[in-house]
DNA sequence: CTGTTAGCGCGTTCAA
DNA sequence: TTGAACGCGCTAACAG
C-alpha cells in the first residue's frame, strides 16, 4: 500500500500542486491549516512516507549520524551507543555504526566514506593503535564531528571525556590507604590522553605518598590476551606486587586467572582494582574495586553536542568532562 | 578537495559527456578501456566519491542494512553486531542500528520507518514483550528480512537460531549428574520459542531422570532487577533448591547476590548455571557453568543470508540452527 | 496562500 | 564507442 505513494500522487488526488503538498507536509507557514489538514489526512490514509534519498539529495540533510568506535562488543562502547541512540531518536535521527577494531586504516577509510554526504555528523572515539591527529585536523573542518572518551589532546575540537586523572589518583590513594605498597600498573591506551592521564595519576599518587616508582611494576597491554595473561603471571611471580591497578577492563580476566593459577588469594594477598563498566563486577565483590565511567551519559552528552552543532546552536563548552565513580568493595573499604 | 566533485565536474575536465563518465565509473562494457582509465585516474586524483543519495534515488539501492534489536548493551547482541558488521563490510554495506528496548511499539515504528527505501534489508531479533507475528507476516513480503536468535515460530521466514532445546537439556542433565535434585529454573523469554524450548528441555530432562517437576522451583523474569533479586532470595529461602538454572544472563547477578546475602556457598551449597556470553564468566570459575551461544557466528550467518537474498542467490536453508557450547566448571565437573 | 519552474547527482534509455 | 536527454522524488526560488 505504501508502494509508489509520493507527493505527486498526493497532489493529483487532492488536485493541488506538488509544491503545496511538499510545503504542507513540512508544516510550512505559507500553507493554510485547511490545506495542511487535507494533505495530512490523505498522507496518513495512503500511508505516505517521504523518500529519504530524494529529500536528502535536495536538502543536503540525511537525518543520519555515524558512530565510529573501536568495537561494539565492549561494555563501555555498547553503553555509549545506547546513550547516543536515545538522543538520536529524540531528534528523529538514524544511527550508523562503524567498528575500526583499533585499526587506524579502517578508521580513516570509514570516515572518508562518510564525507560524500551520507551523514550529517559523526561521533568518534579514536583508535588507540597510532596517533593520527593530522588527519582529524583537516577533517573537523569538513564535517560536524564530536569526539568522546578517546580523543587527541592536540586537536581543536568538541570533546566529551571523563576525569581520568582525578579518578585514577583517587583510586591509587584508595589502594595506598588499604595498605598496599607495591601497586602494579597494567597500562592500556598508552597512546591516548586518557591512558596517559591515568598512568600519570598513578605515578603522582605514589609520589604524593612517598612511595618509590618502580618500572618493574608496570606492564603494557598487548592485543593478544594470552600475552597479557603471561605478563601478569610473570609480574606476580617476579615482582610480587600487593595490588594490581588495571587501567582498562581487558586486564581483569588475565589478572584473576593469573592470581588463581599462582594460588594468590584476591583480595587478601593481591588486591585488584580496575576501570570497568561490567555489570558483573558486582559479583566480584568483595575482591574487585572498580572505576566506572558514565558511559551512557557520555554517549548522551556527545550526541547532544553534535545536535547542537547541527542545529547551529551555541555550545556552552567545547570540552565537557564527566565524572567517573570509584566503587569500593567491602573488604577493601577503609 | 572532495567537495563538489561530481561526475559533471569529471566530465568537464575530461571533455567527455556525463553519461560516459557514469558508465566508465560503473565499469560498463560500452566504454573503451582507454576512456575508463582516464576517468578512473582523474576520479582518484580529485578524490571523487559518488553521492549516495543521488545514486540511491536512481538505482533504488542504498548499500545499507538495518539491525533491529532489543538492546546493544548486552553481550549477546553486541557480539552479534560485530559479526554482522564484519560481513557488511565485505559487501561494502553500511549498518544502521535500532534498539527497541523490548518495546513492541518502537519495534514497529522503527521497522516501518525503514520501509520507505532507507535500507535494502533488515536483520531482526524480536522483542520479547508481546507476540507480534501478524505484523511480520505482511512485512516479510515487503522487504528482505532475516530473523536471528529471537524469532517467531509461526512465521514463514529466514531464521538463524541456536539449539536451545538440546543445549538446555544437556545442561540440566549435567546438573543432575552433579547430584542436584532440586533444580530451580529462572525463566526468561517466556513469549519466545527460545525461552519455551529451554524451559521444555529443562522439564523433559527432569522427567527423563525421574525427578518430579515442581512449580515452586520456577520463577519468572521481571524487568525490574530488584524484583528478580527478591524473587531469587525468596526462592532460595522458601524452596531451598540445590541449583539455579538461569535461562538468561540477566539472572546471574541477582542469583549470586542472593546466595551471598543468604550465606549460601556457590557452588557447594547451590550450583549456578546460566546462558551467558559474558567474557567475565571465566572469572566466576569454579562456581558458574555457562551455556554460550555463538553470538558472533549468528551475526555473521544472519548477515550472509541477507546478502544472499539481496543478491538473489538461492538459499540452501531457510532455517539455520547453530550449536551452543556448555562450558563446565572445575568443581561441577563430573 | 498557492502554483510554476528549476534543479540536487546520478543512471539509463536511445540515437548518433 | 560515445553523448543528449530524461527522470528518480523532493525542495527552494520566485511568481502570481
Amino acid at each position: 500500500m505504501a508502494e509508489g505513494v509520493n507527493i505527486k500522487r498526493l497532489a493529483q488526488e487532492l488536485n493541488i500542486s506538488i509544491a503545496t503538498v511538499s510545503k504542507a507536509l513540512n508544516d510550512s507557514y505559507e500553507i493554510s491549516l485547511k490545506t495542511k489538514n487535507r494533505v495530512w489526512t490523505l498522507a496518513k490514509e495512503l500511508n505516505y512516507t517521504p523518500n529519504p534519498a530524494a529529500s536528502n539529495l535536495r536538502s543536503h540533510k540525511t537525518k543520519t549520524i555515524a558512530v565510529v568506535i573501536p568495537c561494539v562488543a565492549n561494555n563501555f562502547f555498547s553503553l555509549s551507543i545506547k546513550g547516543i541512540e536515545e538522543i538520536a531518536r529524540q531528534y528523529g535521527y538514524h544511527v550508523l555504526i562503524y567498528q575500526t577494531h583499533e585499526n587506524i586504516k579502517m578508521e580513516i577509510e570509514f570516515t572518508n566514506s562518510l564525507l560524500s554526504g551520507r551523514v550529517d555528523g559523526i561521533l568518534t572515539s579514536v583508535s588507540s593503535s597510532e596517533h593520527n591527529s593530522e588527519y582529524y585536523k583537516t577533517l573537523v573542518k569538513k564535517v560536524p564531528l564530536v569526539f568522546f572518551d578517546r580523543v587527541y589532546e592536540d586537536l581543536e575540537a568538541v570533546k566529551i571525556t571523563t576525569d581520568d586523572y582525578d579518578i585514577a589518583f583517587e583510586a591509587t590513594e584508595h589502594l595506598i590507604k588499604c595498605g598496599c605498597k607495591r601497586i602494579a600498573y597494567l597500562y592500556g591506551l598508552e597512546n591516548l590522553p586518557a591512558g596517559k592521564a591515568r598512568f600519570n595519576a598513578y605515578q603522582d599518587a605514589l609520589k604524593a605518598h612517598n612511595i618509590a616508582l618502580d618500572d618493574e611494576l608496570v606492564i603494557r597491554y598487548h592485543e593478544d590476551e594470552d600475552v597479557n595473561f603471561e605478563s601478569v603471571k610473570q609480574l606476580l611471580k617476579a615482582v610480587k606486587p600487593d595490588a594490581l591497578f588495571s587501567s582498562i577492563e581487558e586486564f581483569i580476566i588475565p589478572s584473576y586467572l593469573a592470581c588463581k593459577e599462582l594460588n594468590l588469594n584476591v583480595p587478601s594477598a593481591v588486591k585488584i582494582l580496575s576501570f570497568s563498566n561490567m555489570d558483573t563486577a558486582k559479583i566480584l565483590n568483595p575482591s574487585l574495586t572498580t572505576i566506572t565511567q558514565p558511559a551512557f551519559e557520555i554517549g548522551r552528552e556527545a550526541a547532544k553536542c553534535l545536535f547542537k552543532i547541527l542545529n547551529k546552536k551555541e555550545l556552552e563548552e567545547r570540552s565537557i568532562v564527566l565524572k567517573s565513580i570509584l566503587i569500593k568493595r567491602e573488604s577493601t573499604n577503609i
